[in-house]
Parts: structure tokens; sequence; C-alpha cells
DNA sequence: ATATTAAGTTAGCGTCCGCTAACTCTTTTG
DNA sequence: CAAAAGAGTTAGCGGACGCTAACTTAATAT
């Protein structure tokens, strides 16, 4: 008998796209409005249909970014958590700076909520840099 | 003999794509270098298979951006350059902007080509002022 | 003139990520 | 307690956009 060594991988390294980002993200905020997340309220808050919603849970639930509690409720693990206030972040620091530059409250929310998932590390840094900075005057 | 009246608009409003602004762009680019555009620079430049171009090509081809000259070679149309070059003036915008805060050439460069597919036109023109400005003094 | 290389196309695959239709299961309501 | 409403799932569609394999056609080189 021979011990057949799976070729697949225990932990799929996979990149989390800019939809999962945006999932995490509204999961985030909902917890904050309400102490828990439900795939309904994701639904109704991204404009998405149920079974979009559904989807898109059960794949973040496969690569670990969330849990559900006891009740069924919608939970960040660590390291979903980690990327959610990351990119809440970025939101509220991207839209800050924007406005800083006499862009509208809403047009500032709209386009920091796509530059979000797309700035790399470097960029955002000089940009919360420099809105503290013009704070400071 | 009646006149079936066909229920396809004659043209179909397409948004372009991030994708096909970058092919247009890209186009605009080796216009600017070589003096043509074929579709074996455009994969070469890119880093896309001949396949990937030939497709993107023939549906730009399809609604207008571009059109093909005596010789194969490819010509925007003025819809379509109206589009590289608004692109292009972003690029080159939005990266001399970021290189202003700080941020390296290369970042800048790869942001840039990110941002100036998603950003609204009122924060565009805010930070093009704010770029102009800062280079008042 | 033939062999090689280059340009471009066709066919078909795969992933991401929206959607609707239709179902189950639970909770609420008259 | 039966009917209605709400939450969530499954199945399957469709479009955008990468890819490879394999082809044709045209240009170039020996």
């Amino acid at each position: 008998m021979f011990r057949i060594e799976t070729p697949v991988p225990e932990v799929i390294f996979m990149k989390l796209m800019e939809s999962g980002e945006m999932y995490l993200e509204t999961m985030l905020l909902l917890k904050n409005k309400y102490g828990y997340v439900r795939a309904t309220d994701i639904a109704y808050e991204m404009n998405y249909s149920k079974p979009s919603v559904s989807r898109a849970v059960s794949i973040l639930k496969r690569d670990g970014y969330i849990i559900n509690d006891e009740h069924g409720m919608i939970i960040l693990t660590d390291k979903g958590l980690a990327i959610a206030e990351k990119i809440y972040d970025r939101h509220q620091t991207l839209t800050k700076y924007l406005i800083s530059l006499g862009i509208s409250e809403e047009t500032a929310q709209n386009d920091a909520c796509r530059i979000e998932h797309i700035i790399s590390q470097e960029s955002f840094d000089r940009i919360k840099e420099a809105l503290k900075k013009s704070g400071e005057d």
C-alpha cells in the first residue's frame, strides 16, 4: 500500500480580489452599525442580489476570512478583520484627502471607494502623510 | 410583405471598459513612438498574448474606436483618439502628482496606470489644479 | 525557389463576478 | 394554525478578459 501524496496543497495562496475586499469592508461597516453581520444586510447595503452575496460569503468562508458564530451570524476572522480595517482606513483617509483638495463629499466617497483597492502601500502612506500635514496648519 | 423592425438597435451604447482604455492608450503611445500601430507591438508592449490583442482589436474596431488603413495598420478614429488622449493625459498628470507627493517614479507610474481609469472627472480636475499650483512655487 | 520567421486569426479554456429563477427553512402574523 | 414574509441556498446564465494550441498568410533569408 502506498500513501499517495495529494498534489493539492493545504493552502492555496488566494489573492483577495477587489470584490472580496469590498465585501469584507461592508461587513465591518455593518458590524459597527448593527453589532452583527447578516448576508441579507450585505446584499441591501451593496445593492447586490442575495445569491451573489451567498456565493461571496461561501468563498470568503472557504478562504478563512470569515466564520459563522453559533447563531449563523458572520464573524470576521483576524485575517478578514485585518483586511477590512485596512480598506476601511484607506477609504476614510482617501475620502478626507480628496475633500481637502476641494472635491465634493459624494464624489470623494465614490472615488475613494475605487482607489482604496488599487493604490500601493507606498502611495497611500505618502497621501496619509500629506493629509496629516495639511491638517496641521 | 411586412418589414420586420429588428429589435436590435443600430448602435448599442457600449461603455468602454478599463481594458479597452488601456489598449487605446497603448496604441497612442506606439503611434508616438513608431509612427504606426501593429497588433504585435501592442502585445509586446502590454505583455499580452497575440490572441488577446487580436480579440481586443476586433472589439475596438467593431465599436468604432479604431479602423485599419490600407496597409492593415491600426488607426485611432476621432472617438478612439479622444479616449486615448484623455487617458494619456490622466496618466501623465497623475504620475507627476504622485511624484510630487514623494512617491517613487516606478510606483507613481503603476498607481497612475490604475487610477487613470477609475477616477472621476471632478477629482481629476482638482488634482490637475493642485499640481499646477504646487508647480508655481 | 524553398525554408524560416513573423503577423494575425480561430477555437476553445478558465476565472471573476454580476444576475434571475426557484427552492428550503424559519419566523412572524392574522 | 395556516399563510405570508424573510433569510439563505442551489443551479445555471452571461459577459469581460486573460490564456494556449494550432492554424493561415505574408515577408524575409538562404
